[in-house]
DNA sequence: GAGTGGTCTAGACCACAAT
DNA sequence: TTGTGGTCTAGACCACTCC
């Protein structure tokens, strides 16, 4: 093979021109790619070096394969690593999909009893609330409803959520301690089936997650996902 | 090289034997293991076959490779909490709640042809099934649908899931491998909706969850909740 | 320089699927 | 029967580490 960029291994080149021919639409889910007798005259290389490169995108889920047959565009699935916090714009963006986000609500409220309780403050105490609604390629995904104690991040009112995630601002404002996170799945309020755009009926996968900063609860998120377009998964 | 047992290829053979030496103790963490052309002269096979077992171990994280250097037993990494292997039973136990466990169907069943793509077999291959209902305090908490790979637990037909469950057995016959999850919020079966004594318009928490061991897909199980009364959590 | 891993070749034989 | 993937070989050259 002519290496164009001689540090890249061959099969590194193949695995990254078919990912992008395949997040490129040239393929769709269950489509079949080009046999690896054909791939290797392509990309002039011998045949082991193509069945490496398709090997471990079928690993990766990318690709399945059937013998006999040949190989095909997995389904896609919409999924979260769960035990990391990570932002869902760069969680999105690492799927290849368009991220945005509509700022439904950004105001400082004064603490009532149970939020007191949960942050383990004063009742009456400041505390700065948003309401955020994600979508993934224009369909909503998450509604992030977000409660931050004003003593952590005097600061945010100020921030622009248009262009970073609360989550990401927080990460790099507040350096984290620990995380309580709980899952479970309900109805939506008529208000969250809303901005998520689902019928009421539909179950949601709700995500609470509190995390302490400087030895206080810093924040407490409720996320609220349409069950049938978002899914928890993991692996170890 | 003589394929004492013909089925398996020889990377796996080799896969296998350096987990089992690793698990045993014959090589700690940190230690470096013999260079591939060593192993290919032990083995009887080539250099590329060793390559491929070990460059697998690797991005199964169970070694380390340094070029020029060697090949060495990665650290163990510590497990996050969210989806623990525990028993429901244990669990239910350590809340000082009683448990009991009502089985619904237990037998050997020729896998589908989406059964046999999630296990990695051919369609036909016999597969058990078993679904069992557990109970905290007589209220139903979780529909155990589980479906288990011949190949790994010939047994499992023959055990009395009245005093062990499940989960509680294949730990024991069926060393871990991964462990894939998936948390999803959706609205049950009338099916599962009777089992757990739930309205059918009551969202289900639900977790699925795919072991591998012996290099194979284990076990496949889905784990329905009622969502009012279960739900995930933990921190770190 | 000797030893290691990283990659690649140009064939080969087999099992399986589609026809 | 043809085409596909699954595996394997016996070399090769290179980059890197260690001595």
């Amino acid at each position: 093979m002519k290496p164009s960029k001689p540090d890249i291994p061959a099969f590194q080149v193949i695995k990254d021109t078919l990912l992008k021919e395949i997040q490129a639409g040239k393929w769709k889910e269950g489509d079949a790619i080009p046999a690896e007798t054909t791939l290797a005259g392509q990309f002039g290389v011998s045949r082991m070096t193509v069945n490496r490169a398709i090997r471990e995108l079928t690993s990766e889920q990318i690709l399945t394969r059937i013998q006999g047959s040949g190989t095909y565009v997995a389904q896609q699935k919409y999924q979260a690593t769960l035990v990391e916090i990570k932002s869902i714009a760069e969680e999105i963006r690492s799927r290849g999909h368009a991220h945005r986000s509509e700022l439904h609500e950004l105001k400082a409220e004064a603490a009532t009893e149970l939020l007191a309780a949960e942050f383990q403050v004063k009742a009456g105490h400041p505390l700065f609330h948003s309401v955020i609604v994600h979508f993934e390629n224009e369909v909503a995904i998450q509604v992030e409803d977000r409660w931050v104690n004003s003593s952590v991040t005097p600061e945010y009112l100020q921030q622009d959520f248009s262009t970073m995630t609360p989550n990401e601002y927080l990460v790099a404002v507040a350096p984290l301690q620990g995380v309580d996170y709980r899952i479970e799945a309900v109805l939506p309020t008529r208000l969250i089936a809303d901005m998520l755009h689902i019928p009421a009926k539909e179950a949601c996968l709700v995500l609470h997650r509190k995390t302490r900063s400087q030895g206080m609860i810093a924040t407490s998120v409720t996320m609220w996902h349409p069950g049938k377009r978002y899914q928890f998964a993991g692996s170890f």
